[in-house]
This record gives C-alpha cells, sequence and structure tokens, in this order.
DNA sequence: AACACTCAGCTAAACGATTAGCTAGGTTCA
DNA sequence: TGAACCTAGCTAATCGTTTAGCTGAGTGTT
C-alpha cells in the first residue's frame, strides 16, 4: 500500500502539502494540487483509516448493538441501520448480546477498544450503569433504540408501547369480544411491560379486566410464542381473542393455532403490534399495529451522528414514534362462527 | 484514557514491560508482572486498538458484503456471521450492496481503507476483476458465499444449486406433475441459474420440458415473485405445480394464489429452494430444499480466518454444501381437486 | 580473574497520518 | 528603503502501540 510519504515524494512535496490537499484544510496552489493528485492517482494512494483513527482519535464507524439478531425485527433494523449510517459517512459494526446482560457489557467493552465513534443500543439489562465505566472520562455517544432503561442519559428512539397495546386491544374490543387474552413480552423491558399496560389500560376503560390465566409471558420468540400460545389455548374454556405484543410472536401464535385445529379468524382472533419482513404473505392477514422502523432508524442515526459531532452541548433527547393500526382479517367479530 | 505510557509509570516500568505483559511475548519476572497487571486494573487501561492496528498492520474486523439486507436469507446469514466472527475474536462489519455492483466496488474500496483483515463477500456482478486493485499488492482474504464468479482465485463455499433445482422439481414429478412451471431469481447469477438448470434437468430426465411460457425469470424478492406469479398464473391454460427459486419469492407466489382465488396445493403445487426464518409459520407448510445455512456460514468464517492467518501458502478451497429436500404439504398429486 | 553467555528489562525507532509552528519570499505602505 | 504583514509550503512533533536491538547484572567455565 502507498503511503503519504510515497505521494508526497512522488509529487515533490511535503506530506503536510499532500495532507492539506486531502482534507481541504488550507489552501494549496493550483499546480501543487494537480501534481498532487496526480501522484495519488497514479500510486493509486488511499490514506489508512488506523492513521487516521490514532491522530484523530476517531474511527468512522458506529456500532449496532441488538437484543436478539435472530429476530427478523432486529434484521430490519440492521438493513435500515447500515443505510443510515454509510449515507452519513460511517461504517456498520454489528453486536448481538442475546438478551444477556454480561454479553452486552463484553460487546460495550470491545466496543470502546475499537473505539467506535458511536453506538446504537438496543439494551437489554434494567439499567446502563456498565456505560461509563470511568466517572471522569467523557462517555460514548449513544443512542437507545426501542427500549429505554431506568434514569439513563442517552438519547432514545422509541415508541409509545402502551397506544400500541391500547389499539390493538380496542380494536378486538370494539369487535364485541370481551373475554380477551394477551401473550406478552420479557416484563421487564419497556416494550413488554407497555404493551400489556396498555392493552389492560384499554380493557380497563370498559370495566374489563382479562382473566389471569389469560395473560402469559413469554420472550420475543416465535417458539416461546408458539408454546405459550398452545398452552393458553388447550383450556377448554379459552378465550375468544389474543393480543400477542409482537411480529414474531404471532407467527408462533398463528402456528399453535393451526395445529390445534382452530381457525383464526373464526375461532380465535388475533391481533399483535409491530411487524416482521415476510409477514404480507401470511393469511389471514394479520391485524396489527406498526410503527415507522425505517424513520425510526433514520432519527436514531441523525442524533448519533449529531451526538458524535456535537457532543455533550446538546440536551438529551427522548423521541417517541406513535404505532397506527393496520387491519387485516385475522380478527372476527365475536360468536362469528 | 489512560494509555500504556501512564501505566508503566504508575507500574514503574517501560512500556516495553507492559506490552510485553499484555501480549505475553517475553519473559516478565512475576514481581513485575504483577505491578504492570495492578496498575492496569487500576488505571482501567485498555489497549487502543487503532493504535494497534497501525502498528500490527492488522484490525480485528472482518466486513461482511452481502448482495441484498432486506432479504431475510441474508438477515440469517447476519446472524449466523455475527456469532462466528466473535468466536474468532473478530468483529463484524455489515455491507449491503444492494445487488448492485457500482456498489459493491465502492464497499470494496471502503473495505480496504478500514483495513478490515478480511471479507465475506456474496457477490454480485460476474466477476471480481476489481477486487485486486494493484496487481502486486497482496489481495485482501476474501471468501466468496452463496454465489461464484468466474475465474475467481478466492475460496468458495456454496451449495449445489443444480441438485436443489433437480431434488424439488422431482418431487413434484413424483406427485405425477408433467406441466411444471418455475418461477426462477436472475439468471446471471449462479444460484439463479444453477437452480433452473436442475429443474430442466429434472424435467429432461423424464423426457418433459417446460413450457416457455411457464418459466419466468424475476428478482429474489418477494414482491417481484408476486407479480411474476400472479401474471404467470393469471394464464387461463396454466401449470399445475411451481418450482420457486427462493423462500422470500415463495412467499410472495403463496400470496399470489391466494389473492387469484387459487389454493394451495388443491389448485398448484408448489416446492421451493432456501428457507427464511418465519417460514415455518406458513400455512400450508412449503416444501423445499433447505442448505445448512448456519454450517455454511461457520465453515466460510472458518476459511476466512485461516487465509488471514495462513495467507497464501494454503491453496484455494471450493466447498459445495448439499441441499436435503422438506417435504411439507404445498404440493399435492396432479389432478387431485 | 577473565571471558563468554543468559536474561530481564530498557531505549528508541517505527507504523501513517495530522497539524502547530516556522520560514522564506512577496506585498503594502509610510 | 525597510518594517510589518501575508502567504504557500515545509519541518517536525504527535497520536498509542510494538519490537529490534541494546545494556548491565548475574552465572558458569577455565
Amino acid at each position: 500500500m502507498a503511503t503519504i510519504k510515497d505521494v508526497a515524494r512522488s509529487a515533490g512535496v511535503s506530506t503536510a502539502t499532500v495532507s492539506a490537499v486531502l482534507n481541504d484544510s488550507a489552501y494549496v496552489s493550483p499546480p501543487l494540487r494537480a501534481r498532487v493528485l496526480a501522484a495519488i492517482r497514479d500510486l493509486n494512494y488511499s490514506p489508512s483509516l488506523a492513521a487516521q483513527n490514532l491522530k484523530r482519535g476517531r474511527s468512522q464507524l458506529i456500532a449496532l448493538v441488538v437484543a436478539d439478531l435472530a429476530n427478523p425485527f432486529f434484521s430490519r433494523v440492521v438493513w435500515a441501520a447500515e443505510a443510515a449510517v454509510a449515507a452519513w459517512g460511517y461504517s456498520l459494526v454489528v453486536f448481538n448480546s442475546d438478551e444477556k446482560p454480561e454479553a452486552e457489557q463484553r460487546i460495550l467493552s470491545r466496543v470502546r477498544m475499537l473505539s467506535c465513534d458511536g453506538v446504537l443500543l438496543v439494551p437489554v439489562g434494567d439499567s446502563t450503569k456498565h456505560l461509563q465505566r470511568d466517572p471522569d472520562e467523557k462517555p460514548l455517544p449513544t443512542v437507545l433504540f426501542g427500549r429505554t432503561v431506568e434514569d439513563d442519559k442517552s438519547d432514545t428512539i422509541t415508541i409509545d408501547n402502551i397506544s400500541a397495546g391500547r389499539q390493538a386491544t380496542e380494536y378486538l374490543l370494539d369487535l364485541g369480544h370481551t373475554r380477551v387474552g394477551s401473550i406478552t413480552g420479557p416484563l421487564h423491558l419497556t416494550t413488554g411491560r407497555g404493551r400489556l399496560d396498555g392493552m389492560l389500560a384499554a380493557m380497563k376503560s370498559r370495566g374489563l379486566a382479562p382473566e389471569p390465566r389469560d395473560v402469559r409471558s413469554g420472550e420475543f420468540r416465535e417458539d416461546a410464542a408458539y408454546s405459550v400460545a398452545r398452552s393458553l389455548l388447550e383450556q377448554q374454556d379459552r378465550p375468544t381473542a389474543l393480543y400477542v405484543a409482537s411480529g414474531l410472536m404471532a407467527l408462533g401464535a398463528m402456528r399453535a393455532i393451526a395445529d390445534l385445529g382452530l381457525r383464526c379468524p373464526v375461532d380465535i382472533s388475533i391481533a399483535s403490534t409491530d411487524t416482521i419482513p415476510g409477514i404480507g404473505g401470511l393469511r389471514p392477514r394479520l391485524t396489527r399495529t406498526e410503527h415507522p422502523l425505517v424513520d425510526m432508524t433514520n432519527e436514531a442515526v441523525r442524533l448519533l451522528v449529531d451526538r458524535i459531532r456535537r457532543g455533550g452541548e446538546v440536551e438529551q433527547r427522548n423521541i417517541v414514534f406513535q404505532p397506527s393500526l393496520v387491519v387485516g382479517d385475522s380478527c372476527a367479530p365475536v360468536g362469528l362462527r
């Protein structure tokens, strides 16, 4: 690989001049500039990011730490984030904490070692104490995505989970269902807890409450939702409608319904929150709340880049996106059959 | 951030000794070693990868360049690759070439700038001429994944696409279908071409050949497959079975079937190749060939790491994985209805 | 006692960029 | 004419590591 010295020698100038041309950091007369550019072309030179990183103290790298890479929802986040990050001139380093706080901690220390300029984090634990390892060293620019944690000073991008749960549940209630159950996400996560709270609020405002045995929580996974749904629906006395906390889980629930010989929506109505790719092919079409994932991701990257550039001088921002109901045909009026 | 100098000063030794302790690169007496380790702990020191990269000429980064990050198939590759790469002590930088050769080229030059140690590439074009920019500089360690290109010297991990097409088609033929159509991938890709060739071979060996109008090619996308399937199936005189080249496309085809008011498998049988997450929830269950994606990815990373470490001294390796048929209920004997 | 070895640990030169500070020549103006 | 000021480009220090090569003390041999 050619270095800046080779270019300087070949153009008959100093390395400072080459650097000035490369970065437009000082005026260079046209003839010299031309010679430098020619030398760069001849030698097929491109500056070493490693050296730049060392000198400048930044790396052009943004880390994305997701809680479960196997979840298609987060795959879409990876997709959207890669594009957004590239548009700002960064590259995306992807990590999977697999919902394990220890793994998250390991990853974050690696992120520091790599001197990533910032991190887009879907936090796993219920705190980010482990983020600042040293009180006096300046914190790694961070944007929390999708989930929030207690008393953190990072910017956040989230959805209104309560509204999501409420909207989906209200739709079911409007169809006349009174016995509504739910398969929730983990309740220690804001996404799990919030959606359930929204569901409960919707029912409460109509003087209803779910049977305790109709509300089961599980992980945000297809197989977990499948088995939870199975055991929930195997009760001889089961709910007529189900609010399922995520798209991936809805897939599991649908599979359970089919395997139990039930029909959706005739025997049981399903509504859920969030979507995953390919779900559009599913029949019946799922009634669900969706949120603008691409916009959310773009906004998250924008905030992060802003914080990387302007640092602490900008105050904390917490942006909440609103979910909207997408009506499919997975829900029917109660007592249809 | 504490530097190696701070550690050296605090422990009362030279930086060389600290480095020796960190890398086990020379014998350091127990007392000194202990002092160094204590200083490291006190100062919460971790070496700067930027500086190490510059000095060592490597970055602990492996690039993954996929052809379409929006395709759930590649999302699974990201998931598997992240885990494999982390197990070898590397971090994964993800790029999306979006099936565009120019983008791939841009990405690869960025990969060089980042001085990634190696790249796992799902190639987009039909050649990798753009890979070695300079004939004399040593090539970036590369493993081609899934697709191959002409006259390349990289290691490759692929599946036997011909066998995949053949197996799926033979299954349809065994059910008595004689009028079989296909929705293929792009025919300039080995994955698209090979699967079609396998299908044609299977038919030919029984003295059959598809009607030209029953074979349509499209991109590996859900929406593309949807519209191609629609126009194919809207013919009043249509095939009784369809071989679809990918899991994502099969989803599109199924959706087209449903939207046309047809039933699968009663009116039309579908078999496909490869799988995507969540497809297990689909009803009817898709009959398809699957390949061991996780094993393939692990093997690809293993080859890549081996090439990074042992360089040119190891000869080119081309590993072909075999697909296997997974029978669902998306295919029925011909003339069932 | 003189010599050759070992050995632990140090000094200082890289790696490839950026950049503060300098220099030498050219203008401007009293 | 010469002080003051610009200007274009150079010199050299610097970022935080690694590592070749050195040093000086200790050991063993004759």
